[in-house]
DNA sequence: CTTGGGACCTGGCTGC
DNA sequence: TGCAGCCAGGTCCCAA
């Protein structure tokens, strides 16, 4: 499931291979992939178009284009983009070809994912909360945002308009790391619990991104290769298994109908 | 404005 | 062996 490491890995491992590239041949092979224009539209425009730069924000990537427009893609649940794949694979929804011979592949077991070509970027990501690793995000700025909410803090870092990029399997882990309960309203953390939660968000997206994304699922790098920073999850997806910390049996738990994994121990209500 | 629930989507799993 | 039904979750849409 891509979250920030997960997209943030793919804009830094595409990053060297379509900077600078022209595509010169768009192919779609799913009517509902392409959200903005017409698939039509959104093919012709794009070929002949170079890349001058990738982005990520929040889980979207985007391919900034020499025409001054912006490719976006968001792989929703189950999106990949390989790089000349060698084997095909039943799940590709759109094949872009390169200046020098090079296919990027769009795959999507699920049909989740969404494309776009617009002009504004905005459109699209404007409603995005801050950036958590950027330096402007501090636990102060992060502290005055929940006093306004009172839902549980998971469905609050898991709303993209609050804080971009955060999915289910970060927000469990870094709760647990900051030793809070899901179900904990936001407006009740103190402000030590807050700067816990501030310092575990940075640190398990940062050790995520350096192991270069969870694959627990669909997850796959450019390259085909599998990311390495499920084996350091702690709670996300260990449902039955011993708290790493006290051995206390992993409790899961539906919030906002998503699975929430933490140690009834370690997280007091 | 915040909030919570359902829909979208497919493949893997469970239980009968 | 076959199949219905549930589950996975990012985001949009809608209602309260």
């Amino acid at each position: 499931m891509p979250e920030l490491p997960e997209v943030e890995t793919i804009k830094n491992e595409l990053s060297p291979h379509v900077i600078g590239r022209q595509f010169t041949q768009i192919a779609i092979y799913d009517i509902k992939l392409v959200r903005q224009p017409s698939s039509g539209k959104f093919c012709q425009k794009l070929v002949r178009q170079r890349v001058n730069s990738l982005e990520r924000r929040g889980k979207y990537l985007m391919f900034h284009l020499s025409s001054s427009e912006t490719l976006i893609i968001h792989l929703k649940m189950a999106g990949a983009l390989l790089l000349n794949p060698k084997q095909p694979d039943c799940h590709t929804r759109a094949i872009f070809q390169l200046d020098n011979g090079s296919q990027l592949v769009f795959s999507d077991r699920r049909r989740l994912g969404a494309l776009w070509l617009v002009k504004n970027e905005q459109v699209i990501i404007g409603k995005l909360g801050p950036e958590p690793l950027a330096t402007e995000s501090t636990a102060e700025t992060l502290a005055k945002r929940l006093q306004k909410r009172q839902a549980p803090i998971k469905a609050v870092l898991l709303d993209q308009g609050f804080i971009a990029g955060i999915g289910n399997m970060y927000a469990d882990e870094a709760l647990f790391t900051a030793k809070i309960h899901p179900l904990r309203k936001a407006n009740s953390l103190s402000a030590q619990e807050i700067k816990n939660l501030y310092k575990s968000i940075r640190h398990v997206l940062r050790t995520a991104i350096s192991n270069k994304g969870a694959s627990v699922d669909t997850y796959k790098r450019p390259n085909g290769q599998l990311g390495t920073a499920h084996f350091n999850f702690r709670v996300a997806h260990r449902g039955g298994r011993p708290c790493p910390i006290c051995g206390t049996s992993i409790q899961r738990l539906a919030i906002r109908n998503r699975g929430s994994y933490f140690c009834p121990n370690c997280q007091r209500v």
